[in-house]
DNA sequence: CTAGTGTGATAACGACTGTTGTCAATGTTG
DNA sequence: CAACATTGACAACAGTCGTTATCACACTAG
């Protein structure tokens, strides 16, 4: 039953990848329309028009399905983060606020994909899990990012790891609620303020650091 | 088929709350064992050795169980951590501190409560919308409750609100990053630090706010 | 003791779930 | 053309869901 062979113009490899992406595309916009719930192989496969073969052809589980969607819009906001601070002059102020701004236009143009952050907090299982794995890497990057942190012992290790799971957390709460309309802000005016704040933080983590 | 007469001593008005009580902490109960997937009619009602017939009795929908079930624990946290505020000498550092222990105490000691607040965050519909008044009463009771932030005007009040939501969201990753075993700590130090950082981000913005 | 109320177990309903299988229609290749 | 690969629609399985109803037993009130 192995699918070899050309259709349309199109390869196999092809035609699976494409049918693979549209079902973490439309797995977004289920998880978006109905939550963690609404996600089922039989709801995405309908949205897709496609059948559950197709599912099981590029999924084994309703999980694979959710952590790869997951981790499609979590790798990213990392990627575009990232790629803002390292182009962004040696000013830790500076530095912040692209990486900030980079990662939240991630989620502010599609909302789809902030759903997806967010429902991957409340999730169990496997999606817990990855979740913990995704916030712990993040907190790295932070870390090893910023040139103010580098060089530090295996005791701020951990007081880095501390302040940098704790920003992350304050700014995905601020984020949400300007995205579901509850704290009316504009986008400079969100950037400013979780830049002032992480600022704060850093700042202080530093200097009790170097204490 | 109204309840009203005696039985075994207990009035129906007190076997109504009773029950009512032991399904909300039930549904405690099946949140931290299987999610939030974990809580339906028949299996909160199978773990409290009730029928569903007692289940429509105290609730119309499975959503109000699970918004009880939250408001019971958030409700808690709110009491103690303000007592325990006002409790405190006149000093942002020490205010900051017990607040933030006396609320930490109230999941760390039961483990359920933790993931009921977890559980809410991601949660959909009713229990959604709950969860955005609550985190937004939190923030009030924190502008209120903290001398250096009273008497501010309306544009600060928005900037407090965001701190305050930042505040939380920052506690709340820290917190269960530690619950879950993730990040090992004593409550000593984990208290040290999420004070730390609040005071920072709090004196930050308030000098802010002067400027 | 009798009549009536409260309780608990169980069944039923239609709808949905994950998963697998069948079958006709459509496209490709010899 | 014929032979085959690929697709999509549909059925079937056992299980759980919310919700309501039924029936025997425990208890209380008169």
């Amino acid at each position: 039953m192995a699918v070899t062979g050309a259709y349309r113009g199109v390869s196999a490899d092809d035609r699976r990848a494409q049918r693979r992406g549209l079902l973490i595309d439309t797995a977004l916009d289920c998880l978006h329309a109905d939550g963690l719930a609404g996600v089922s192989v039989r709801a995405v496969c309908a949205r897709a028009r496609l059948t559950p073969r197709y599912f099981y052809e590029s999924f084994d589980d309703l999980d694979q399905l959710l952590l790869a969607s997951v981790d499609s819009v979590v790798d990213e906001i990392a990627e575009r983060s990232l790629a803002a601070l390292a182009a962004a002059p040696d000013d830790l102020s500076a530095q912040v606020r692209a990486a900030i701004d980079a990662g939240y236009g991630v989620v502010a143009t599609d909302a789809r994909k902030a759903s997806a952050v967010l429902v991957a907090a409340a999730g169990h299982g496997p999606l817990r899990e990855r979740r913990h794995k995704l916030v712990t890497d993040y907190a790295d990057l932070i870390i090893d990012g910023l040139p103010l942190l580098n060089g530090l012992g295996l005791a701020e290790r951990r007081t880095a790891r501390t302040m940098a799971l704790f920003l992350m957390g304050g700014a995905a709460e601020v984020i949400e609620a300007v995205l579901s309309g509850r704290l009316r802000m504009s986008r400079a005016n969100l950037v400013d303020h979780l830049t002032r704040m992480w600022v704060a933080v850093l700042s202080e983590t530093e200097r009790a650091g170097r204490a």
